[in-house]
DNA sequence: ACTTTACTTTCCAAAGC
DNA sequence: GCTTTAAAAAGTAAAGT
């Protein structure tokens, strides 16, 4: 059993969209001036939203991609709000966004330190090297996931498809640090 | 010649030609990093087993020689930094990184965390120190690591600090500018690592 | 010396070079 | 592999006051 209870919070969800249908990126340019649109260094067209706060790319083909989201929901709403948006400057979008979540990055406090050097000899599938970064990169298998550690207790965990598999990567991995002593509690 | 060192690999081209051509780029970057045959050795070693698994298909082979010399100095436990490297070698510290990642990856490898007690010898010698601030600066990152405020910290900055604190105290007379430009680092690093040795070590 | 800004690492999709 | 977007962790770096 697992000492502390980790904090976990959701900081960003990345998601992929797709309207089915080709769309005129110039022509959302004329209508939404400050969109970003630099077709030579970018084919995608970034569409900002101030609410909630998200940054979505839109590609000539109708698909999308929705960044800066804090949930599932709102990356799902963040969608429906640029499509609506779209609508009212006049674009034509005939059907709604089919959404996909593709990556979920949460950070979390185990509320004790770890022992990193220990955590690199010990831990499989690891990488620690403090020359490049502080933190120690574990690559694990079930939820196939990436978490970086640090030796604050502070974690970074990213590659999560849904968010069951945030808390389950982060208990896997609590309780092999545990398990392997690599814990210190004040 | 058709092919330059740093071009891409051929599919054709023979893996024994290749590898000739590895060792010897290995022999000129053992000088300009004076580290010893057995370094070279491991660093072909590596080198070869990256072919025999395919991994210079599509990649610089340079980079990928350079990367397999920085593992070479990790496995010995041979102080040479990313910088270093990418000094001696005029390829980006980036890109020997990356390919650094792939070998371990690909190849399993497991190196040995760097231990910046390694590091003091060589920032000494850059920077013209004597043998007993050496000395002193081993037994400051001794208490330093029992402590742990090593983690995650950049091995060269804690080396860097633990010199520049052993120097004040043996009266040895060199800055903090001094010591950073032989490290590698900043002045700023230098300060504050000192400030987590001051704490540790009731400086 | 201090603050601010920015870069290092991890993940993922999009279209095209 | 690269380009762009977002976000956190902690360390290092550089620029400006």
């Amino acid at each position: 059993m697992p000492q502390t209870k980790p904090i976990v919070s959701v900081e960003n969800v990345v998601a992929s969209a797709s309207v089915d249908q080709k769309m005129d990126l110039n022509e959302i340019t004329k209508t939404f001036p400050d969109v970003e649109y630099h077709p030579d260094q970018f084919p995608g067209l970034v569409f900002r939203l101030k609410t909630p706060k998200t940054a979505t790319l839109i590609f000539t083909s109708g698909k999308m991609v929705c960044t800066g989201s804090k949930s599932e929901d709102m990356a799902r709403k963040a969608v429906k709000t640029v499509v609506q948006k779209l609508r009212k400057g006049g674009i034509k979008v005939k059907k709604d966004a089919t959404v996909q979540i593709q990556n979920i990055v949460a950070s979390i406090n185990l509320g004790g330190k770890i022992h990193l050097e220990q955590a690199a000899r010990t831990l499989p599938r690891s990488m620690y090297e403090p020359e490049q970064f502080p933190g120690l990169i574990h690559r694990m298998l079930d939820p196939k996931t990436v978490i970086l550690l640090f030796s604050s207790g502070k974690l970074v965990c990213t590659g999560a498809k849904q968010e069951p598999d945030v808390y389950r990567s982060v208990n896997n991995l609590h309780a092999l640090l545990e398990e392997k002593n690599l814990m210190i509690y004040d | 010649r058709l092919r330059t060192w740093d071009s891409r690999s051929q599919v054709h081209e023979p893996v024994d030609r290749n590898f000739r051509q590895a060792f010897s780029e290995l022999d000129r970057l053992k000088d300009k990093l004076a580290v010893g045959d057995a370094v070279i050795e491991k660093a072909a070693y590596i080198y070869r087993k990256a072919l025999e698994k395919g991994l210079v298909r599509g990649r610089s082979i340079s980079a990928l020689i350079a990367s397999a010399l920085y593992a070479a100095c990790r496995d010995t436990e041979t102080p040479r930094t990313l910088k270093d490297i990418g000094q001696a070698s005029n390829i980006k510290r980036k890109d020997i990184a990356r390919c650094y990642r792939l070998l371990l990856r690909e190849l399993n490898l497991k190196m040995p965390v760097v231990d910046p007690i390694k590091c003091i010898s060589r920032i000494a010698s850059k920077a013209g120190l004597s043998e007993k601030t050496k000395r002193k600066a081993t037994k400051i990152l001794q208490t330093a690591e029992e402590n742990k405020i090593s983690a995650g910290k950049d091995p060269m900055g804690l080396a860097a600090a633990a010199l520049y604190v052993a120097c004040v105290t043996n009266g040895e007379n060199k800055t903090q500018r001094d010591v950073a430009e032989a490290a590698g680092v900043t002045e700023v690093t230098i300060r504050n690592r000192y400030k987590g040795l001051k704490v540790a070590l009731n400086l």
